[in-house]
This record gives C-alpha cells, structure tokens and sequence, in this order.
DNA sequence: TTTGGTAAAATTGTTGACAAATTAAGCCGT
DNA sequence: ACGGCTTAATTTGTCAACAATTTTACCAAA
C-alpha cells in the first residue's frame, strides 16, 4: 500500500501524549467503541473496566467525561455512562449538521486554496483512484481514503475549531454509525467523482460551487445510507430509553 | 420586567440534576467562567478551588474534564487547566461555524414552522421591542432576549443534536467573548429588525430566505464585533502560549 | 404463579493519602 | 549582580478505602 508523506491527517489527533493513565485510557475506549468492540448501548462497568485497563477509577472517570464531551457515551447520575446508540433520525440529524460544516469548510478551502494543497489533494485522488483500481480493494481501505479526504478538506479551511469540531467530534461518530452498518460498494465510483468534481472547484478558487459540490456530496452519502436500513441498532437504542 | 411563560428556554439546560457534586460544581464553574468572574487565561487551581468550592479534588476534577469538553478550559497534562482566552481570530473562527449552523437552523425552523412556533416568535419580538422602548433597557436584557431569540430559533429546527451543539457548547463561548467585550447600542435596533425579517420569512414558510437574512444577521454582528478592537484580551492570550 | 417487600450484592459517588512531576526558591560560583 | 544548579514547595496524577445509591436476589403472602 502506497504511504503518502504526511497526508494522513491523524497525526494531528493521535499524538495526543500518553503521559497520563486518563488521556491514554480516553483514546483507547473511544477505538474500541467506534470500532464496535464495545457494543453501542451496552453500559460501562467502572470496576470492570479499570481493572481491564489495569488503572485505578479514578483516571478512568475522567476517561469517561471526556468521551461523554465527544458524545460517545452518555451518563446519568447514579446510573453509570452507556454507549451512544444512534437510531435514523439522529444519524440523520448528524448529517444535516455535516452538510452545512464540510460545505462551510470546503468554501473557505477554496477561498485559501494554494498550488501546494491543491497538490496535495491530487495525490489523495490518485491515491484513491489507484485503490479502486486495484483488484482487492476492501471496505476499510475506501473508507480510510474517504474519510482522509474529508480530513484534508477541513484542515485546508483553516479554521482550526472547525478542524476539532468536526475531525475531533463529529467524524468519531460516524465511525461509530459506520462501523455498524456495512458499506454499500455502489457508491464509491461515484463518490470518487464527486471527490475529483470538489478538488476542481477547489483548484478555481470557486467557493461558492465547493462548498455546493461537498453538500450535494454528503446528501448523496445520505441518501444512500437513508435508502439501507439498519436492523441492529434501531431498536438498541429504544430499549435504553 | 414581563416574564412570558416558557419562553426562556434555560430551563432545559439549567435542570440538569444537582443530585452529583461533580455536574453542581461544572454548572457553577460554568457560569463563573461566562460571567467573567475567573479571568481568561487564568490558571486553575485544583486544591484551592476544591477548597472553595468544599468538596475533593475527585469530583472537582471530573467537572473541569466536562468544561474542557464545553472547549472552555484547555486541559496540558502536568500542568493543569486553564480557562481559555480567544483572540479576534478564534471569535472571527466560531461566528464562521455559527453563522452556517444557524443558518441551518433557521432553514429547517422556516420548514417546519407551525402557528404556535410563530406566535412564539411574535411573543418574543413583542417582548423585545417592549424592552427597547423603555427608557432604562439596559445592554445585559437586550442581550438576554437576543439570546433566547436565537434559542427559539435553533429549538424550533427540532435538531437535537444542533441544538445540543449550538444551545450546549457554542453559546457559552460566546458568552464568554460577550462579557468581556463591551456591546455596541447601534446595533440594537438594527438587531431587530433583522429578526422581524427572520421571523416573518419562517411564518412564511420560506427556509431558504429565513437562512439567508439568518446568516446575514450574524454576518452583521460579526461585522461590529469586529470593528470593535478589544483591548484587553488579545494579549493575554498571546501570553498563555 | 405472581406480586410485594426486604435484604444482600454490586455499582456509583466521594474522600483523603501517596507518588510523580512541575514550579519556585535559595545557594553558590563566576 | 547574574546565570546555572540543587533543593524545597507546590501542584498534578494516581490509588485504595469509605459512603450512598441502585440493582439484584430472595422469600413470603395472596
């Protein structure tokens, strides 16, 4: 697999230093919760985790109300912190919420647009287009592409609190929505196009047609996830209410 | 002072139970960082503040965890936490990501407005113009009844999420900047008229005008908050890095 | 069998004490 | 007097134990 130098933007999120149990503990619950190894709904036993983590409870609280900030789990007193469970409508919710910052995002990324990003983004098509390409292309590697794209287009807006709302916040729980649904093959050729059409717009400083093009392309993204159903979850979250 | 009913819609984020010492102590904290009783910048002292506040550092620190997720503090490890301290640019940043949710916002209340939500709204334009032809409308009530208007406005879009995101984190920052930044009078009536625009454009159930005089509308503050050069706070924040 | 209450277990909330790191103060040499 | 080092004090990070609440298990009565 081709590594691009520093395209992938997760350095930015992951150095996160490792110099205290809560911090560290933090990162690793919200991988295991976005990639599904906690399921979504099921509740968090203090004394069960931190002796998995092999941490005091301390730490770990604090663990758990940084995950409450990213919305991740949700605490009641006295009741302990679940798993966020996301029915339709508020995946839907999200996305509305999505299509308005990544298209606010993806004007400013035009209007500040320089050859070098625009380099930059060429070579995550290219990237892209050659993972299509290849015969035994997977799920995960299309995703990471995409959500690499998205990366950059924010980080290209220079808006350094939309970069943490969105890639610190918002994208954390798609992954989480992602992860439990599987992926519909159909879309990618279509979403790369869609990703080609943006970098264009992007390259001609046209900001008002980017951040069109971005919003057309996650209502796309939403339709097509909107048109599956998801039998799982659903009803997951209507038995922790 | 005419007190209308529920139309201040504190209610749903101020009940959060003080049944626990940790969320009692982040809502005070809370506000005591709004107000501008804790300077920006300003270092927090753990054992002085749990002191203050008489409970342990335990629930003291789960609670400043909590304001971190509200982006109100900035947590570095082994060093403590700081209340944050916004340069011009870091305001200009938010108003950008306000001006497109609440632009959001107003599209989806415009869609879907009912008579009770417009008699709500027209409740609160009463209210507020009632305030500004009393001689003694003092900047802090304008700001509250702007405040809730905007609240109406971002509840009606009937987005959780939205209104969690807008209502729950990004007010406060505003707040913040607010209490530290001395209003412009002009721009009152100004303000006013833009939000009998807002609101005529939602009962007329045109979600794409409502968005556009919405985003214009915040454009405009932004526009005179940034005229404005604040004194004080640019530096400090400077200092802190 | 079901229902209600009671007691036991488990879990959350809170506290104070200890360890590690950072910051401040003091000292010495130049 | 100034800079750098050592040491002391403060502050943060972590832990284990205690208190309070909730959940579960159990037993008796209808």
């Amino acid at each position: 697999m081709v590594k691009i130098v520093d395209i992938s933007l997760d350095s930015s999120l992951k150095d996160t230093k490792c110099q205290t149990l809560a911090d560290d503990v933090f990162m690793q619950l919200r991988t295991a919760i976005v990639k599904g190894d906690i399921a979504s709904g099921s509740k968090i036993n203090e004394p069960q985790l931190a002796n998995s983590y092999g941490i005091s409870r301390g730490p770990l609280r604090e663990a758990i109300r940084r995950l409450e900030g990213c919305k991740l789990v949700e605490i009641r007193p006295n009741a302990g912190a679940r798993v966020v469970s996301l029915n339709k409508s508020q995946v839907l919710e999200i996305y509305e919420i999505r299509e308005s910052l990544e298209g606010l995002a993806c004007r400013l990324a035009a209007d500040r647009s320089t050859p070098e990003s625009c380099t930059a983004l060429r070579e995550l098509l290219a990237r892209q287009e050659q993972q299509m390409q290849s015969a035994s292309w997977q799920q995960s590697y299309q995703h990471e592409g995409d959500v690499d794209f998205h990366y950059l287009i924010v980080r290209l807006s220079e808006n350094q609190r939309l970069f943490e709302l969105l890639c610190g916040e918002l994208y954390y729980l798609l992954k989480l929505c992602r992860a439990r649904t599987s992926a519909q093959p159909s879309r990618h050729e279509r979403a790369f196009r869609e990703h080609y059409q943006i970098v264009d717009a992007i390259e001609g400083k046209d900001g008002e047609l980017a951040e069109l093009l971005m919003r057309r392309h996650i209502a796309n993204a939403r339709s097509t996830l909107l048109s599956q159903h998801q039998p799982q979850n659903g009803d997951i979250s209507q038995e922790q209410l």
